[in-house]
Formats: structure tokens, C-alpha cells, sequence
DNA sequence: CTATGTGAAGGTGTTCACAGCA
DNA sequence: TGCTGTGAACACCTTCACATAG
């Protein structure tokens, strides 16, 4: 009954990481019907674009007339997985991981937090929001226990690829890391995003003298 | 006496986001010297992709023995401007944007904050760190007075537009937005980089069941 | 003999242009 | 006619392989 995976096509990274924008402009417009051409304009790409990532997944559109946003929005959900219930275990309850917790709570976003854990005795069983801050020694139990699929590292540089193998050894297949350090995984199934402040921040002022280079 | 932009290349934007992790590996080493694939496995990447990063800007290795890792650091960042002081102002004196402040003052980035700027006659007055957040409204003034090369958006979706089109007006040429949602620019001098937390997890939900995706 | 610097080859993602269908 | 869906052309970035220099 898989849908997407029989095809077997490899989908570009690139095009499931704009499958999200695509679901949030949807969502903006109370609009039944949507050309791909508004949507590439609301999502901040092409329309080619959009034509192109969405037909990796099948035909949703009707030629000659558009997309019907509600379905395409419920398509866009099923394919990211958003209509399973994704939840996801904060490493780290320091002032970023709490953060986190409390943005995720704000924000309607189909992925839940579902365990804050962190490794010092004086944090462990504070209230962050809705959960109760556990001990890191839980980690695998948690996991187990509340079904967790994802995985975000707030820890300081030290114990993050601690964190990561013992995530990976406990099946999570998806990762996010706030960890201003590289971390390697062996497993080619393990997805690692990286959001590193520091990096962005010292690449963007490459861009602050860039006045007029050349073309485009 | 510019040295790089006379070579007229256009640099990849992939190579100058890699050159602050090559930046922080060269400080994480206590060594003298240093090899492209010594390099690279510390900042997570191969030895030819370091290699040829670096030829963009020139030859700065010993054929036969690596690179001096003092000088190479110095040189990343000269290229990327790190070594002018860039000053950064902050929008929004929110959760975010104070704990951008903060986070900044901590990790010595060579990128500093130079201002907070928030439209809330309740925010504005409080001390963050070694800043007071001043009004909105002086937003052009404290660029200018305080030589602001690059804006750091943490408003709400409303009013982000608004700001950036301040900032853009005011000769800002690099942005870092935490807006969730696109924002529009249409001088193509002004680089935006967009970090949001809602489209990050989400697209991460993808690979959550993604469980041996054929080879590769 | 070692590790850099670089042209050439290869691969991946985007844009174009239009065929196909409502 | 209008907008989707898609092969083909294109542009970009990465990997390879080796000439080059110390």
C-alpha cells in the first residue's frame, strides 16, 4: 500500500525541503483552487519549480485550471509523513533547548516534541511547557516507550556525538543538530541536519562588501 | 588593494559556506600545520572539495607538506571580511532576538551585535546583554551611526517585509531572517539567508521512515 | 615521494520549451 | 485556451586524476 516509495525514484533533497514552504502558502491562502504559478510566488520559488517537485510524487494538478489546495496540502502532509504524528526528543534543556520546546508548542507544526532530556541533575525534572525535563540515562527508554522518530541535539560541543550514536543505536533515522561542531555518522539511512548560527552568521558577512559582483 | 574581487570569479555559494567550518577546524587544531584531508575530515568534507574551495581565492598551500594553519585562518578570514569587524543589528528584542543577543555575546563570532531594535514601547528601554533596545523607528539612524553592514530579522511575519525593505533601503546588503515565511527582495546585491524552524522539522519528517531508500 | 592545485569528467538540480489534457 | 506535466538543454557543483612543486 506505499504509495511514493514503489516508484523508487530518488527525490532530490532539495525538493523535500521546499515541499514544506509549498504546505505553508497553502495553508496562507484561503483559496480553493491554486495555479502553481501563485504558489511559486507565495512559497518564494518558480512555478517550474513547483511543477517539477511535485510531479517526483504523482499528477495533482488538473491541466488548464490548477491545483485544489486542500487536497494538495493533505498530498504534501503524506508525503513529509506530517500525517503520522511525528514526535521528537529535545537532547539538551539549557536555554536553546528549552527554546525549542517552547517554539514547537507555539507553533502548529505536525511535529511534536515529546521528551526533553538532559544530563544535569540541577535541570532534570523542571516543567518546560507541557513535559517534564528527564534524565539523559532515559534516553533509549523514552524513545522506545513514546514511539520518537526524530531527534534534536542541543547540547553543548562535548557530548553531541555521544548523543548522536546513542540516537542512531535507538533507530532514529532524522536528526537535527544546533551543535557548533561537525558530526559524522557511519549509517547512510541517518539523516543530519545542521543549523549552525555561528557558520551562517560568518558566511553571510561574506555578502556585506559584496557590492555589484559583476552579473547577477 | 582588493586581492580577491579583481580575480572577477564567481565564487559558489556552496564554497563560502563551507569556509567557516574550515575556519573553526583550523582553530579546534592546536597544530602548526595542516593537510586538506586533515582539513576536511575535521570540518566534515573531502580533501578535494577543500582544495579546490581554497583556488578560488589562490594557492595558499606547500606543495609536498599542507597548509600553515595561522595563516589560513587568517586568510579565510580576510575573505570573508571576518577580519573588519562586522557589525549586525538585531530587529525584534523578542524570545529570539534577545537570546541572539546573547548567544553572539557568548561565541566569540567576529561578527557583533551592534544593536537591538524592537516597535514595542514596553521592550524598548530594556537592557540585553551590553545593549539597550532602542525603537524601531531609529533603525536607519543606528546603521548608519554604527556602520551596520548586516540586519538580523526576528519579528512576526506582519511586519518582516517592512523591515527588510527598511534595511535593503538603508544600504544592507546581508540578512539572516527568522521569519516564518518568504520574504521578497528585489535588488539582487542583497543576499537573505532564511533560517525557520517550522520548514527545518518538517522537511526532516520526510526522512523519519525513510528506512533503506534502495542504493545509496 | 608527498600533498597541493587544477583541467576534465561526471553528476545533480534548475530552467526551458512545449506536448498533452481539461 | 490555459495550465499542468515532462523530456531536453543548461548551469552548477563535485569528484576524479594527474601534472606540478617542494
Amino acid at each position: 500500500m506505499e504509495r511514493y516509495d514503489l516508484k523508487a525514484r530518488r527525490i532530490p533533497d532539495t525538493t523535500i525541503r521546499r515541499l514544506p514552504a509549498y504546505l505553508r502558502a497553502l495553508m496562507v491562502t484561503g483559496q480553493e483552487r491554486i495555479t502553481s504559478e501563485v504558489l511559486g510566488h507565495l512559497a518564494g520559488y518558480t512555478s517550474e519549480q513547483v511543477r517539477k517537485d511535485l510531479a517526483y510524487f504523482g499528477a495533482f494538478g488538473t491541466r488548464g485550471v490548477g491545483y485544489d489546495a486542500g487536497l494538495l496540502a493533505d498530498e504534501i502532509r503524506r508525503i513529509l509523513q506530517l500525517d503520522h504524528g511525528v514526535r521528537a526528543v529535545v537532547v539538551g534543556a539549557g536555554r536553546l533547548g528549552t527554546a525549542l520546546v517552547r517554539h514547537t508548542d507555539e507553533t502548529a507544526s505536525d511535529v511534536s516534541i515529546a521528551a526533553v532530556v538532559d544530563i544535569n541533575p540541577e535541570v532534570i525534572g523542571r516543567v518546560v511547557d507541557h513535559l517534564t525535563v528527564e534524565s539523559l540515562d532515559k534516553l533509549e527508554v523514552l524513545i522506545s516507550e513514546r514511539e520518537i522518530g526524530m531527534g534534536i541535539i542541543a547540547v553543548p560541543p562535548g557530548g553531541a556525538q555521544a548523543v548522536l550514536d546513542r540516537l542512531v543505536a535507538s533507530g532514529i533515522r532524522a536528526v537535527l543538530s544546533f551543535v557548533p561542531k561537525a558530526l559524522t555518522v557511519t549509517n547512510p539511512d541517518v539523516f543530519v541536519q545542521h543549523i549552525d548560527l555561528t557558520l551562517e552568521m560568518q558566511a553571510l558577512a561574506y555578502f556585506v562588501g559584496q557590492s555589484h559582483p559583476s552579473v547577477r
